[in-house]
DNA sequence: GACAACTTTGACAAGGTGTAAGAGTTGATT
DNA sequence: AATCAACTCTTACACCTTGTCAAAGTTGTC
């Protein structure tokens, strides 16, 4: 991580290779051990711990590997482009779209931790959906009364809710993502009562 | 739990023992373990595998307890009187008000468990929220378009991450109940514009 | 081909969970 | 008040997981 170019081929091979066999793990089973992971990966565990200083270390970077992923998905989402509310429906379903792969994982980014590192962790999502936010609320689409990391954590929430809705079998996917999708819209829409 | 009479009065004195200290020290610390709970209840660790067979059992009724004392207090918020949109704040803050006082055991709440068991953990809760709800929505106050079992994890799922940003610090109390109520009322007051 | 980096093997200490048996206490029952 | 049953305590053990260490073996790189 420091200097790439003192690092040989085959460490970062090993690296990867713990990676996704902890990301594949941990998606069937949260609570796999170094162990399986090892193995899984086919590699002892003392390797693992060469990479990863502890569990809790290899966990923090399985968590950030998804955060990139489901941030590159957002990206590809154009949602700088059209009206704010459309945006923001499109990144949150690039988002899932990114993230159904391994449901436990989404799970598994709720875990105990100090809320400052884990915020810094959800950061790189948190700031796309503000930004949409923030330009809704400039131009008008958005309620800007409420503080905006409100709102963000809002429309987290209720996309988590939504689906644990569909995961647990209680809403089909059609459902529940139109009630998602016209809940939200409802939520961060400005009275138009009021100036 | 099985015959009341048959149960010394002791055993149930060590029983609660335990279940305080284990509210107490999961409270300050999710990760503390059955020796920390027993050395705090004044208690042998043996005593604990006497009452809970299982460290994840005692979980279980920490939960369980709290989500009792949770429920008692949402049936004294009076929450069949009233608008239903009144009502379901009083709901929610008389549930926030006996919640907070270990923040940590809210976490401990959503904690890796199968889903049905979970949920029907949580039900005592949800149960007493869609009671209002479906009032509201038998009254024409709530939009009864989006599935009953949708608002109910919306509502809760808001909630939690409003507590979340008032005990992180990111919002005032003030601000962010002000916030939740608004957005609540908003998510669920159907459109005017249709009929 | 030689050096350094990486991996493997094997072994160990520490800490947590869960089980077991026997002796000691205390509550309930008569 | 005595007795029995229930409850607790002490001690001990087996097991698993995490994390660390050292030495030998292997593979990439210059």
């Amino acid at each position: 991580m420091i200097s790439p170019q003192r690092r040989r081929a085959d460490a970062e091979r090993s690296r990867t290779a713990v990676l996704d066999a902890a990301v594949q793990l941990l998606g069937e089973r949260p609570d796999a051990g170094m162990a399986a992971i090892a193995t899984a990966a086919g590699v002892t565990r003392q390797t693992v711990y060469a990479h990863f200083s502890s569990r809790d270390d290899l966990l923090t970077a399985v968590v950030d590997r998804m955060t990139e992923k489901v941030a590159e998905a957002m990206d590809a989402a154009s949602a700088d482009e059209g009206p704010a509310p459309d945006a923001l429906l499109r990144l949150l379903d690039a988002a899932w779209g990114a993230a159904e792969t391994y449901p436990a994982l989404v799970r598994l980014g709720a875990r105990p931790a100090p809320p400052e590192e884990d915020r810094a962790r959800h950061r790189p999502i948190a700031d796309r959906i503000a930004r949409v936010l923030q330009r809704g609320r400039d131009g008008g689409e958005f309620d800007p009364e409420p503080a905006l990391s409100w709102q963000v954590a809002a429309v987290i929430a209720l996309s988590h809710a939504t689906g644990e809705e569909i995961r647990d079998g209680r809403m089909s996917a059609t459902d529940a993502t139109a009630a998602l999708h016209s809940g939200l819209l409802r939520l961060l829409t400005p009275d138009p009562g009021k100036p």
